[in-house]
DNA sequence: CTGTTAGCGCATTCAC
DNA sequence: GTGAATGCGCTAACAG
């Protein structure tokens, strides 16, 4: 493969070169009968251009990355979802990234990515990065960035994020109108704007019906094990009758300790989670969960990322995106 | 960005590009101290090569390419995950494309990689993919291409898949031990290897215990309502006492219908599926499942793709790898 | 409307 | 141990 080229195809039709790629790429210049000939023989040869001869010479690769912290969530799978869709019908190419929640594996993706393999980037980043150098180069560069969901504040570039804190609230107020009174708020540990944005929901609606003295937090980490066990020792010493999890995985932890110590829900505590996972309806009892508009932060960012490549520039408006996520009421919060 | 090239850490250095070239490279024709000058050069200005000047002159892409028909599946994500932590370690690149079940544009993808965009591909094909020249194209061009799960039996490429048929026999004798005498078997409507596979072990399953009269089949589609109607209509009119769902969301789509029905798990129906969906433990009743090494799967396709690309040649036990499937039994399965 | 020429940045041959 | 020259395949400037 990577055989046939447009010297061979100028040949084979006694033409030049650069006729053969003026006529694949629409020239005016071209007679139609020329882009005729050349586009039947293309064809019938399969010729593609070689993409590493025209990226060099064009200095655009038609390639944008995805760097994400982990695939195995719903969340970033629809994300991933909405960017391909819009890539696709662009024609370009996605490369994906996976950090890990890793700092060191996201600089080095970064760092990897700076020297024109990509048009631009989009990124959600790590919840252990905690210095910001390998992002500012891109921004100081001029190269496309767009972050979504867990953005970086301190550097200027487009966000598409979700409205975390009124969504939080509602779904802490919800709780509170469910009858709850000591409602703990489970995050992962990480010093990401989004958590904090969830967490000052949460806190604004503690606030607003008196319950600040009942504020209970607590963060998880990414073994399961550990995160059970403090659960655990949550609601056997604090005996919150509310959990609000930032994040999916707390939740599961959460049904799971449940279901270990024959916690009833929603009777004895009840709970609701961040997530987009469809199956929560199917869950024992059902889980209320505030669905984030994942396909549609993808499909945005990406559309944004496009805008910056081809116009260089942006609206205000598209400088900074927040869609609304949205509280599905089940049985795991009812009272 | 892409500013930085040879020629001026060459300039800068008072050395030849190619000087550069080969230190950067470590070759032994370079004394220490040239390197070292030169590395330190590189490293302070932060230098990457540019990726299109070396593939183009070095016709390898340092880049792979994945193409599967969704990412919103678990299976699929555990399967990326996979690969992305071989091609991490190997320095490779991951691109990404999306057929959503949909020949043509499985076509148009393989066809616009036909041009040294990738050094080789994994694949797991479209459930509406019925003729396979696009792919025979690679097999011919010597491009490196492996399938797995979802392969092509008349391509001559390495397949990774599970033990399907044996997973499907042992699920369904699962469902005979638990009492159940008429079974349905739900699948997707493709011509796939994979459901052939699943259907033979339910149908073998069937006939060691003489129940081949009792067989009933049914195939749904893409679209939930109209799976939900099939389901409902088979479950009144056939009233089978368990279903197999040889995938997901033929068993999510059964979950909702007996719901809507007041139809008890496992009392009336037992339930069975192939998925990799953790959250299965947590469904009411929880799933009993059939889940596939999904991570392995991946990790073990690019293991062998590198293997591919790099030595061109495979050991004889390498063309056909399978992984066992495991089946976790739950509550929708027990007595 | 078409051909000639040049160069993108790199790695490699061949010189010395 | 290093430099000069060449060409990967393509596109774009310039010429006619």
């Amino acid at each position: 493969m990577d055989n046939v080229n447009l010297k061979q195809l100028a040949k084979e039709l006694n033409l030049s070169a650069s006729t053969i790629s003026r006529a694949l790429r629409d020239s005016h210049e071209i007679s139609q009968e020329t882009k005729d000939r050349v586009k039947a023989l293309a064809t019938k040869l399969g010729f593609q251009p070689n993409p590493h001869a025209s990226s060099l010479r064009q200095s655009k690769s038609k390639t944008i990355a995805v760097i994400i912290p982990e695939i195995e969530n719903n969340f970033f799978s629809q994300v991933m979802n909405g960017i391909e869709d819009v890539a696709q019908q662009k024609s370009y190419h996605v490369l994906i990234y996976l950090t890990h929640e890793d700092e060191k594996r996201e600089k080095d993706i970064l760092n990897v990515l700076r020297n024109g393999r990509v048009d631009g980037l989009m990124i959600s980043i790590s919840n252990t990065t905690t210095s910001f150098e390998h992002l500012e180069a891109y921004r100081v560069a001029e190269v496309p960035l767009v972050f979504f969901d867990r953005v970086c504040e301190s550097i200027d570039a487009p966000r598409i994020t979700t409205d975390d804190a009124e969504a939080a609230f509602k779904a802490t107020e919800h709780l509170v109108k469910m009858g709850c009174r000591k409602i703990a708020f489970l995050s992962m540990a990480d010093g990401l704007s989004i958590s904090s944005r969830r967490r000052s929901g949460y806190l604004k609606a503690l606030a607003k019906s008196g319950l600040e003295e009942n504020e209970i937090t607590m963060a998880g980490g990414t073994d399961d094990e550990s995160n059970r066990r403090a659960i655990r020792e949550l609601l056997t010493t604090q005996a919150p009758d509310a959990i609000f999890a930032a994040v999916e995985k707390m939740a599961i932890n959460t049904y799971q300790v449940c279901q270990e110590l024959k916690i009833d829900i929603p009777e004895k505590l009840k709970v609701v989670s961040f997530s987009n996972l469809a199956a929560a309806a199917l869950f024992d009892p059902p889980l209320s969960t505030i669905v984030q508009p994942a396909y549609e932060i993808g499909k945005e960012a990406a559309t944004i990322l496009f805008k910056l490549i081809e116009k260089r520039v942006l609206l205000p408006n598209e400088k900074k995106v927040t869609f609304p996520s949205h509280l599905v009421e089940r049985k795991s919060t009812s009272k």
